[in-house]
DNA sequence: CGGATTCATCGAAGAACGTCAATATGCATC
DNA sequence: GATGCATATTGACGTTCTTCGATGAATCCG
């Protein structure tokens, strides 16, 4: 015979079934996590975090051979993480002759934190 | 001979080298990068992300079987997936006779918007 | 046009990650 | 103690990520 377990909160009686329905209900869906945690994942890596924090501290664009000058990687790697960036819509570049100019897509990185604020409930 | 490139800047001179110095400098660096970086990759799952904003949207603390009967994953993956978020102290988990309660750590969940904002500069 | 430069893309190697099945641990009851 | 349940840990496997070297596309200059 199944006996009743413990009690499940600190002042409730001892509960006959093993999980009582939780209080709130998440506000963040299945298709919302996949989106957001793409967001995170963007994030998820010291070098495109430096690059982004590079970018968004910086007045003007920058250029590409400006970011492999501050890192110990090679150009295809930069170019990789930029990509990613890229496709996060983090940031946005743009060609000047043979150069091409990245720069922080403020509307983006703004609205960030406030969904992050919103996932955590904080 | 190395010639001069085209201009660096919308209104600088003709430069002769590739790489003028950026105006603003990072303030992100190296050590911070990983850590901020090891934040990010926590949340860079869409179940760690939905068990997360589970437990912060809920009142009382809640049980890991109440966890599993919410997601299509057997119980060690949530498991380990607790204990993620349990290393990066985003949570904090409470015995209680069998039963395990996790709740979310507002200190750190309250501090984590803030620190992207700073990265970003938003 | 030919050569040089900047940057993106491709292919591959190695590491890290997510999931599962099986097993171990910790706690309460009999 | 022995049993039963809730949870944590381990090992294995396939996938994804990061990086590099080589190559390709685009641009500019002489």
């Amino acid at each position: 015979m199944v006996t009743a377990p413990l009690v499940r909160t600190a002042d409730a009686d001892v509960l006959p079934r093993c999980c009582p329905p939780v209080t709130a209900s998440p506000v963040v869906g299945e298709g919302e996590a996949e989106e957001y945690a793409g967001w995170f994942k963007t994030l998820a890596d010291p070098t495109r975090l430096r690059i982004l924090n590079l970018l968004a501290t910086s007045d003007e664009p920058v250029c590409v051979c400006d970011i492999v000058d501050r890192f110990p990687l090679g150009q295809p790697a930069i170019s990789h993480h930029l990509k990613i960036l890229r496709r996060a819509r983090f940031v946005v570049a743009e060609r000047r002759g043979t150069f091409m100019y990245y720069r922080v897509n403020r509307a983006c990185v703004a609205e960030f934190p406030e969904a992050a604020r919103r996932i955590l409930n904080a």
